[in-house]
DNA sequence: ACAAAAGTGTTAAGCGTACACCCATGG
DNA sequence: CCATGGGTGTACGCTTAACACTTTTGT
């Protein structure tokens, strides 16, 4: 999976951490909904959160951001760890031996059980990106598309419970990760930002009191340009302080 | 690890899965302070924490309370998965070799490499358990102690770090977690869960006004028992609601 | 005229914070 | 009589939550 453009295979197992694996649930914002990044093998039924394989002289954390450019294109994005999924039935061997074969994996017959029928655990980890700047990376064995976050179909082995508990993770520290830098574009309206709050949530905000509490923070300032919709009110354009979000970010100001 | 009484051996290391352990950081409080449990090899210099592998059929959270009972005989803990540590460079060669050369783990030689020379993740994991109730697993081979939190000496690898994400960790549930409950015994005084909030924040916090937060929080009822220390007016004790408590736990109410 | 979305302001209640005062105990 | 720690109460200010009115724009 490291190969982003070139046929996925895995005849190079050994130079990967055995029975570890790592899934990303990457979130973008894009006409009023959140959505989350799923890829599906173009041979196989399920979709599943984009994963990969840790190098045996790799920091994790690496890994994750390779998995994530392999995908979107982008370098350099919100990315934090948030579980590690240990539970000895998260995958089943029938379904992996279902993905394995449909797949036809560049694996030599013997390495086949020893590699992708193993027990695996998978280090969760969650991603803001913005929708517009992500180059999705698909290809002719592989699938990449943006899903509605309220739309996720069942998913490959316990990945709608990873993105269930990404959601959870995310939303017990709202208050304290300035969410929606990464999410939007660079001019964004409060209502924009207020849907992403609202979606995490999972309840509706008073637009007013929103908005009060967004400016008290004072990582976001007006911008004299205004967004025009059509059919509707113009409204004001915002931007992030970029020196404040970076303190917010580096000392742990609560933003909301 | 599994061995609570027994010599440690590794012998046995086809039955875990390689290359993957986890660290428990278990508090206690006693004395008014909060208090960790290391243990070190007798014949190494270096405390740790306590930790073990997972066997291959095994979720990791029963792995990590099979290592909590095999330091403290205590079952059905209070016990999180936090983090897990994946830098290539968390654990170094030489420091492994040296702790495995002087312990001499019942490895065969050829094994020695593969087994406890290759790299490892650690999964982190942290308990509350009520100091008096634990009972510590000391043998000949492993020493099994607590350890004042601002006590703590330079640990193996990157243990301590694994203490100060934990804590940090803990910091910032605070809110939301109802820690006490497992730390203290069945009955207490305020002030010494006060002292909790106050190591865990690292400031000093209003005596009258935390009164009042705890018990507005509806967690904790007044007895009409009191304590009597030595020099100074007595004081309330207090104990924990139960039901309500498990309610905080379960739905995730707001507890501070 | 009406619906949908945005801008602005007000008010009351609740919570956090900073205190003041008194009591009990032992040195 | 003083130091220490515990019990109780108050008062101010800020945040939050609930809510009303107006403007713009397209159907």
């Amino acid at each position: 999976m490291d190969e982003p453009t070139g046929k996925v295979t895995l005849a190079n197992a050994e130079e990967y951490c055995p029975g570890i694996s790592l899934d990303c649930v990457i979130f973008g914002f894009h006409e009023g909904s959140l959505k989350v990044l799923l890829n599906k093998f173009t041979t196989y039924s399920k979709w599943m959160l984009p994963g990969g394989f840790i190098y045996k002289e790799e920091d994790v954390d690496d890994a994750a951001a390779r998995t994530l450019v392999s995908r979107t294109g982008l370098a350099n994005v919100y990315l934090r760890q948030f579980y590690l999924f240990g539970d000895v039935k998260r995958t089943s061997i029938t379904e992996n031996e279902d993905l394995m074969v449909r797949q036809g994996f560049g694996l030599e017959e013997k390495h086949i059980s020893e590699w992708f029928l193993q027990r695996f655990f998978s280090i969760g980890y969650y991603a803001f990106v913005e929708y517009g700047k992500a180059t999705l990376q698909s290809n002719i064995d592989e699938n990449v598309t943006w899903f509605d976050l309220n739309d996720i179909p069942p998913l490959y082995a316990d990945h709608n419970c990873i993105i269930e508990k990404a959601i959870s993770n995310i939303r017990s520290q709202l208050n304290s990760i300035p969410i929606g830098y990464e999410l939007l574009p660079e001019k964004f309206t409060l209502t924009q930002l207020r849907i992403i709050y609202e979606t995490i949530l999972g309840e509706k905000l008073d637009r007013r009191n929103f908005q009060r509490k967004i400016l008290s923070a004072g990582l976001v300032c007006k911008l004299d340009e205004v967004y025009k919709k059509w059919g509707q009110k113009s409204s004001a354009l915002y931007s992030f302080d970029k020196q404040k979000y970076k303190d917010a970010i580096k000392n742990g100001i609560p933003v909301f």
